[in-house]
DNA sequence: CTGTGTGCAAACTCTTTGCATAAGT
DNA sequence: ACTTATGCAAAGAGTTTGCACACAG
């Protein structure tokens, strides 16, 4: 369960002060199932619940809450960024076009053979997203 | 050997008039080694080959050079899209912040368990790509 | 109080578009 | 000739920034 009180935590141990704005977003967020939510679609949503958050208060905190390891950055094409509730192991797919993002559970999908990365450099994470198109068979 | 023949040859294949631009960015994108580009740095090599073409048709260019599969589009992090020569199959680096993109060929990286498209789609790509960070024991 | 966070608007980057001119077939 | 491509400049989308005011510790 997702409350207020929780959220408080969640933000204390990010270091985050808890103010309103962080609270609400972290009420969108951090409640309910995962998903992949743009700058924008967030502030809709936030606009919907009557909570007063501005779209740059909106992109600090997106930025703040992937630092601080609460949200994921989802690379998948075109411009917008998305960001993702889920952080656990997992990838995606993605409809070409449609702008829809889909989670891939972890378990269900192997990479193997990773080469060693160059000098000086470590893996930090890796992204699938297959790709998907409608079937002309369909 | 990519002489202006050939490049003649591809665009004739791809339906594309022969133009001058399109003639000089075969060029320099068909020629030598694969390599990974934004617009603008193909331009840069453009102008500094004295090459006369506007960011406008090189952004055209690109695009319609991707749907005859003669380009790849990269989707890795930021804002700037990347266009691979290298069609093949391959994944990729990617090393956080540097903008700088890798190769990882085909062969050695293989992804199992990808799970059953949903309902009229199918698979048209999988994109791997394995982000990089400096490793603390460097 | 003191420093961090927020909101607004303007700036910024990358990319696309509209339309007149130029070039290919 | 007829059609497609190009170039320019302006528009557009998404995101970031600067600075004054507000709020948390």
């Amino acid at each position: 369960m997702n409350n207020s009180q929780t959220i408080r935590e969640i933000l204390s141990k990010a270091g985050l002060r808890p103010t309103r704005q962080r609270l609400d977003l972290g009420d969108l967020l951090f409640t309910g199932v995962d998903r992949h939510l743009t700058a924008e679609m967030l502030r809709d949503e936030a606009i919907g619940k009557n909570m007063q958050i501005s779209l740059a208060t909106i992109y600090n905190t997106l930025h703040q809450f992937t630092e601080a390891g609460l949200l994921r950055e989802v690379a998948v094409s075109g411009v917008k960024t998305y960001f993702d509730t889920n952080i656990g192991n997992h990838h995606h797919f993605y409809v070409s076009g449609s702008n829809t993002i889909l989670d891939i559970p972890d378990e269900q999908l192997e990479v193997h053979g990773i080469p060693v990365p160059p000098e000086g450099m470590e893996v930090s994470q890796i992204d699938v997203v297959v790709h998907l198109r409608p079937s002309r068979d369909a």
